[in-house]
DNA sequence: ATTGGTTATGTTTTT
DNA sequence: CATAACCAAT
């Protein structure tokens, strides 16, 4: 720990090593978990006091130096495993962390009430106080699809017309706000006006208000309402400040503003905060990420110490250089350069190759997984990393049709499927009689001859008389207002969920679970279903029930499900890993393929459109982490032509392709693979030439909508209680001027001539006037 | 009220 | 292309 920040720790009053600590430190033998560590690591683990800022470059060691942080605070008696707060992002990185702070500490981690994600800790917390925040202590987590079915109640009640303004887009405002910490009384003026002709913060307070009456949160009030909860009462704030003596967060770099607040608002106590991140791998500004957050913490936190991380232990130096280089033309970094002091005398470059089409893309890189196989590699050490969910089914297709085993993570989700949330929606049901949501869901699923007409009955009598639906339906039975086969069909539902609950005490959750998709008529109505996915359907249902098994109860297994969205890893043997890039972060693999690199796709036209230079940055980020998820092999990849909306467009090959560095590339320019002549281009004879892509109407219908749309959120500065938060990437002045005399690897000495941003022009002595990049040359 | 068929509409990434 | 929304017929 460096001397600066021990004194400034203690400056600040917050917690300091004893005497008799510092005593018996001295004569303490180093810790075998220490020895194993570089200096840099080290020096992150050690300083343990005081606020710390790591940034960790990829294949630096960062979830080794968290988890042994937590390892070192725990041996040194410093705090006990309830006392330390470790937040991560995913849910991935929490199971990791948590498995690997047991594999050094020995299997107390389970004593880490505080390990795990935001949302995990925020709910746990709301839990605890919820009656402070307006909810009761078993409120209920909305999923996406409630939330758009509450959004559109909202709308409707408003009389507001969802075809222009859509549920999904009130939704995504909300969201913003809510990621910024923001409530409806705290959303700046005018901000909302684009939307609904002004209406849009009172929507915004509606679908807060409909939330509290249904005794429900969602993702984004598991971060805004423990910020308020914390404002409002300085004596629970006080005290979670206390009880966590040591806080470390991860991937801080993904951190939206709410999030910023929510640690600030902690970290006040005793300052021992611990973040990790590395800007190049921001990969979440669309979800409300704010680089700034890392780029401000020594600010933040004055005399923070600083480690940098930038000794690579993944990949090889060709990977590495490839990475560095690309990632260099990035403009708004902090400026890391990966290095690794080993280098294996059979590592091979990048490879640069190309297909015809998207088809033919998936055949030539499972024709390479398949030699590689045969060369004796592992299939669980190669993955195909894609930058949207659509380029999976090619290569689903292909493995298929080939038997090549594979796993797709992420895709999905597994409890976003119909039948998977219906079951839900039941069990909730029973556990929960005044989830309307629920209620609505499956009132008529399957077909009980209860349509619209009936719904909005019951409905309608719950809003009067303010009770939940189930019961406003129980009384709207003894009238003679429902008739018909309606009256049969809703009798029969209310009867069954009121015998259900009644069974909830005396048989087991997974029986009861079975007992309700088969009486309310739901595995006979999938069963009668002809459908190709129907047999697919129930082997779901049937997935769903075995899962439970892990739970003690309903509830149990209920909260479980709002928070983990993501199927993990289904056992099964050897396969190739298919995933988006997103979901590659903080993985690694001998073997990564990356297809699909062509402008358009990746970078991705939206990002560009939406966002401009900060949008291509993001890409570029991305492809950064593609290929620093590889180790040894990385295979970068385009098609010359790729169905977008089921229209075959020519695409070219993405800018970022030609940003590789030329020595540490390996272009393949044989046609094999079975190739053109045989396949394909026949099939597109009678296809138009298109003289630039997306030309298609469903893009074009696209680009009309957005006009009338304003570009809310995109300038506007963020600011809370008037207080600058976090700033955009602004251009960064070049640290070089005209006439500089410099220094480039490649080309000589020279002389600058022209700046532009991180772009320079440059007269070379020998090689004559080139465009380089100001990271890439020194001052002489 | 349900059905089957049409047509509009949309696609990045995820807690 | 794939799904949601919509409409006419039963």
């Amino acid at each position: 720990m460096s001397e600066v920040a021990r004194l400034s720790a203690q400056e600040q009053g917050s917690r300091a090593m004893s005497i008799s600590e510092r005593a018996a430190r001295v004569s303490r033998p180093t810790p075998s978990y220490l020895e194993s560590l570089n200096p840099e690591q080290r020096r992150a683990v050690e300083a343990i006091d005081g606020p710390v800022l790591v940034l960790a470059g990829a294949g630096t060691g960062k979830t080794r130096v968290l988890t042994t942080r937590i390892a070192h605070i725990l041996s040194l008696g410093k705090a006990r495993p309830s006392q330390i707060l470790a937040v991560t992002f995913t849910n991935k990185a929490a199971r990791e962390m948590k498995e690997r702070v047991a594999a050094v500490i020995g299997g107390q981690s389970e004593g880490m009430p505080w390990l795990g994600t935001f949302h995990a800790i925020g709910t746990r917390i709301l839990r605890r106080h919820a009656e402070m925040v307006n909810l009761s202590p078993d409120f209920t987590i909305l999923d996406t699809d409630d939330q758009i079915r509450l959004a559109k109640q909202v709308l409707q009640a408003e009389n507001i017309d969802e075809k222009r303004w859509p549920a999904r887009q009130m939704l995504g405002m909300i969201d913003a706000w809510k990621n910024r910490g923001l409530t409806p009384e705290e959303v700046p003026k005018s901000e909302g006006d684009y939307f609904a002709n002004g209406k849009g913060v009172g929507l915004y307070k509606l679908y807060r208000d409909r939330l509290k009456a249904l005794n429900a949160a969602d993702f984004g009030d598991l971060l805004l309402e423990p910020i308020r909860l914390f404002r409002a009462n300085p004596d629970i704030l006080a005290d979670y400040q206390s009880r966590f003596r040591y806080m470390l967060v991860d991937e801080y770099q993904d951190t939206n503003v709410a999030q910023y607040l929510w640690l600030r608002l902690l970290a006040q106590g005793n300052r021992n905060l611990c973040v990790v991140g590395d800007d190049d791998q921001s990969i979440y500004g669309w979800r409300g990420a704010e680089v700034d957050n890392i780029l401000r913490f020594e600010t933040d936190f004055p005399g923070a110490t600083v480690v940098r991380l930038e000794r690579n232990y993944r990949s090889t130096s060709h990977i590495l250089a490839a990475a560095s280089h690309l990632i260099a033309h990035n403009e708004g970094r902090l400026g890391k350069e990966l290095f690794t002091d080993f280098t294996d005398p059979d590592e091979v470059p990048v490879t640069v190759a190309s297909s015809w089409d998207s088809e033919e893309e998936a055949r030539a890189i499972n024709e390479e997984v398949e030699s590689l196989q045969k060369k004796g590699a592992s299939l669980d050490e190669m993955a195909i990393l894609v930058r949207t969910t659509a380029q999976m089914r090619a290569f689903e297709d292909r493995f298929v049709t080939t038997g090549t085993p594979y796993r797709v993570i992420g895709g999905p989700r597994f409890y976003e499927r119909k039948e998977i949330r219906d079951a839900l929606a039941y069990f909730r049901c029973v556990t929960q009689p005044a989830y309307d949501l629920a209620f609505e869901r499956i009132i008529n699923v399957p077909a009980r001859g209860i349509g619209q007409v009936s719904v909005r009955l019951v409905s309608e009598a719950a809003r009067a008389e303010g009770i939940p639906m189930i019961a406003a339906a129980t009384d709207l039975l003894s009238t003679d207002e429902v008739k018909g086969k309606a009256r049969t069909g809703l009798a029969g539902l209310v009867a069954s969920l009121e015998r259900w609950r009644s069974q909830l005490d005396t048989m087991s959750h997974t029986e009861l679970a079975e007992i309700v998709l088969e009486e309310s008529g739901y595995t006979d109505m999938l069963k009668a279903d002809r459908s190709a996915d129907a047999p697919g359907r129930l082997e779901n249902l049937k997935e769903l029930i075995r899962s439970m098994e892990e739970f003690d109860s309903l509830p149990a297994f209920l909260e479980h499900v709002s928070l983990v969205t993501d199927a993990q890893g289904e056992a099964g043997g050897e396969a190739v890993t298919l995933m988006t890039l997103h979901a590659a972060k903080g993985l690694e693999f001998d073997v990564v393929f990356l297809p699909g690199w062509e402008e358009g796709l990746f970078p991705s036209v939206r990002a560009l459109d939406e966002n401009g230079q900060a949008g291509l940055e993001e890409e570029r980020r991305l492809a950064y982490v593609g290929l620093t998820r590889a180790r040894k092999l990385a295979f970068v990849w385009f098609a010359l032509n790729r169905r977008i909306h089921g229209m075959w467009q020519s695409s070219a090959p993405s800018r970022f392709v030609d940003e590789l560095p030329e020595g540490h590339v390996m272009v393949r320019e044989e046609a094999g693979y079975g190739g053109i002549g045989s396949y394909g281009r026949s099939r597109f004879d009678e296809v138009e030439t298109f003289s630039s892509s997306y030309h298609t109407p469903g893009w074009a219908r696209a680009q009309r909508r957005r006009e009338d749309v304003p570009r809310h959120r995109r300038h506007v500065p963020t600011t809370i209680d008037g207080e600058l938060v976090a700033k955009t990437v602004t251009e960064k002045p070049s640290a070089y001027a005209v006439g500089d005399r410099v220094f480039h690897q490649k080309f000589g000495n020279g002389d600058v001539a022209q700046v532009e941003g991180n772009k320079l022009t440059v007269d070379f002595d020998k090689a004559g006037r080139k465009r380089v990049i100001d990271g890439f040359v020194t001052r002489v």
